[in-house]
DNA sequence: TTGTAAGCGTTATCAA
DNA sequence: TTGATAACGCTTACAA
């Protein structure tokens, strides 16, 4: 049916071969036939067929991006819309292609990923999320499948690339903000605490805390898995201590804009009488009310430089394992005032 | 390298087709066979090897998914990510794949697009946005492959299979909703024009004021395409006129969080002194200030549906053109007072 | 019920 | 510089 090598060989009059080799560009061939190869492709509206060029050449030109349960409400998070920007520019450039594990549990990403790596469908992958535990790590060791992990990774880090953020010093960064407007009771508000994200933001939060001499109250730390309405509860919690922090760092952008409504549903005024600080700098940062102060994290460049790293590992299998930090800042704006006030 | 069907079939002895056959779990194979190749399977480790697959049977079991320039800011719109869950839901359980469109302009995309198409990538496409004279369109039309294309096509509608809501409806009852209200003065702030959904919600709104006979003032429609700074020269030109809006229609999500922040900025209260109603119903319509009320288009199931209908289409070439309407509906939150106020 | 063998559309090795 | 031809790993007539 569709036009294949052949039939252009067969109008070129020359061999398959030549076809190929004039598609690969090759500089075993005449400029001539090149030109009349090329010619005839066109007239004939000839597309290689990528499948076929696949199977022969054992590599697909195809990254395979894993997601955490896509079938959670959590995928509606910014991140990941932001980190597939990036890698998007990044495969894009490098004529790459992607494609997405659809599995929503953890058993049927775990398939998804055996299907793409023994499946042979894609050559390399991309991890966008670090956790405990993780079986798909384990899996993508063992059969020494090239991948990269945005992300600390729960264990050996040395012997995995991965494009990560500082973390630690991130959450360090934003508890010192905290303390240098004065606020001494400061609360922690953490995602899933599986995620070695949350476990490092948490880490450095504690770490601000006791290079100021101001004792860790567990109290103090919530983590806050149901976004919505469970979060809620937890933020109550918090704020109907006797002693309730004045100041709050929230390790994720989307739970910050659930903690600010369920806050000023207490009473509380942003920032006149609590402030708040969060992660991620999504779009939306910028447009909550009040506009949220944010460490910004470079989301896009962690996709950007995952996808080349991966790339460069696929083009030359002796590169060395990596690990790329991407540098964070924070972002100013009008959710945190001094402290501390009373109440 | 790794186990392929000969290996099965030798060490089962049996013909590598046999094998063929009972990976297709075929019923002209014995159990007793059946039985001892899966064994066989199992012991060597063996996974079928899905590009030799496709290309011998010439289906890949995969959708390309197109999106709207994805290097675009737009794309951090949680319309997307939604979609994409529900189109991942979809495919998970029918066991198809998915490749996404990684281009940031429309000539990239349209290449990403030939590439999928002639390099025989995937089986079919879904197209997430609805433009006015789109090439994509055109190219799969013309090559008569497989799409289904989520909003409205902007011509031909009875010949392209589409999964849309009712945005002619879904404009229409916002507009009377803020009519309701007791609102006279009503505005529309629509995205970009030459996208479907636009053009129909904006057609809704004039419908419901006609209705009303409410004279349909030009000024009152603008066009806010640039999100964020560009956006805000707009709204603050609709909110100086002489007879400012009292209630807004806002097409979108996160344009709503943009024009929420701009006329606080102007001085404005919602709901007190303006009343804003806005589409999607996002996470987020829930967690703004105030909550957003908001029109409900039910996205996870626009994506749900696209790739049901799709996958129909594919087993069945006969499958008939469908349109299928997602229903809509006003999920009232707190962004809209009483009209008419005077300032 | 099973086996043989010819594709599927490329790439890549050897010769020429 | 080019051409034959054998892979690549599977599916699927057609035979047996």
């Amino acid at each position: 049916m569709a036009v294949t090598i052949k039939d252009v060989a067969k109008a070129a009059n020359v061999a398959p071969s030549t076809v190929s080799r004039v598609i690969a560009d090759s500089p075993r061939i005449s400029e001539n036939t090149k030109r009349k190869v090329r010619t005839i492709m066109e007239e004939l509206g000839y597309h290689p067929n990528f499948i076929a060029r696949s199977l022969a050449s054992q590599s697909t030109q195809t990254l395979g991006i894993v997601f955490p349960n896509s079938g959670n409400i959590s995928f509606q998070n910014p991140f990941f819309s932001e980190v597939l920007r990036g890698i998007s520019e990044g495969v894009n450039d490098k004529h790459y292609t992607l494609q997405l594990t659809s599995g929503k549990t953890e058993d049927e990403i775990y398939n998804d990923v055996v299907n793409m790596v023994q499946g042979r469908r894609v050559d390399g992958i991309i991890l966008l999320y670090s956790k405990k535990d993780d079986k798909v790590v384990d899996y993508l060791r063992q059969k020494k499948f090239p991948f990269v992990l945005i992300g600390k990774p729960y264990e050996d880090q040395e012997q995995i690339t991965h494009v990560d953020n500082d973390n630690i010093s991130a959450g360090r960064d934003g508890t010192k903000y905290l303390l240098g407007l004065g606020h001494e009771r400061i609360g922690f508000i953490g995602g899933n605490k599986n995620l070695m994200v949350t476990a490092d933001r948490l880490a450095g939060y504690k770490k601000a805390l006791i290079e100021n001499q101001i004792p860790i109250k567990e109290e103090y730390i919530t983590h806050d898995e149901f976004l919505l309405e469970g979060g809620q509860q937890a933020i109550k919690e918090l704020m109907h201590l006797s002693q309730p922090p004045t100041a709050l760092l929230v390790t994720d952008e989307l739970m910050a804009l659930g903690v600010l409504k369920t806050v000023h549903a207490l009473g509380y005024n942003v920032p006149d009488n609590l402030s708040i600080i969060s992660f991620n700098n999504a779009l939306f940062a910028e447009l909550a009310t009040p506009p949220l102060t944010s460490i910004d994290i470079n989301i896009f460049d962690l996709g950007m430089e995952a996808v080349k790293n991966l790339i460069l590992k696929l083009e030359n299998p002796k590169e060395p394992i990596k690990r790329i930090i991407i540098p964070h800042s924070i972002i100013v704006r009008k959710s945190c005032e001094r402290g501390s006030h009373n109440y």
